[in-house]
DNA sequence: GTAGAAGCTGGAGTGCGCTCCAGGTCAACC
DNA sequence: GGTTGACCTGGAGCGCACTCCAGCTTCTAC
């Protein structure tokens, strides 16, 4: 299956445009063309467009995920070092969960305490 | 206590022209000055800065938190709103954590699939 | 009374990750 | 064969959240 850059974009979630931009900054590796010279994208492109995704929902930044994609153009004997990338930054995921729940805390802290001013205040009416 | 300008910023992890800045956009209202007209905080300006960061870090927007702010200087009356805000925010927090939990295991199948690699590999050269 | 550290102001600059635009090509349908 | 719509390119622009700078003042210690 080929899919148009439109098609691409919705299978992926990223605009037309981000697609094109990640193509220019070295991010995807061109995809083929069809004979009016149109982006044509495979199922491993789409594969790799997903993952790419992923690795930005988690925070990973570009220029990481451009060196990643550089190891993996360079083949099997970068396969460690693509795993420890991995590694280091499923670390860094879990480490930014831990501090999203410490403030998810305080949040619920704050909240509770608007409760607590929200009762008193009835309180106060209703004596 | 009252606080140096560097102070507030070492305890709120906050850089020194980050606290500038904050109070140049309306983040913060502008602390006391001392008699050479230099910035004197006090604790209550301290745990708002504290509090301010737990929003940053979670990713709240600089201008929900300005909105935030401008209902805290309006009094109780807006403490309903306020609470609001945070209520949203909090959904939108396990929103993300979720998030990053369901990006974990992406990567958590993609590092076995090295490890799986890695593992062929061996075998490969002691067979 | 002078050197040095810390702070002040207004404004410019930065890095990131897109996003938009003008002006053109190409294929398909009426 | 003319219009429409999707796609193309190179390059400019944008929003966010800072960060840095020049040139000045003020306090502290010697």
């Amino acid at each position: 299956m080929t899919y148009s850059i439109a098609q691409a974009a919705e299978h992926s979630g990223l605009s037309i445009d981000t697609l094109r931009y990640y193509e220019r900054i070295g991010l995807v590796d061109p995809p083929a063309r069809d004979s009016g010279g149109r982006r044509s994208y495979s199922d491993d492109d789409l594969g790799w467009l997903v993952f790419l995704t992923r690795l930005r929902t988690t925070g990973m930044p570009i220029r990481m995920m451009r060196e990643y994609a550089q190891l993996r153009h360079r083949g099997a004997a970068t396969a460690g070092r693509r795993k420890q990338m991995l590694f280091e930054h499923r670390a860094s995921v879990r480490a930014r969960i831990a501090e999203l729940q410490s403030c998810l805390e305080v949040l619920d802290y704050k909240i509770s305490h608007y409760e607590e001013i929200e009762h008193t205040f009835i309180e106060g009416i209703t004596a």
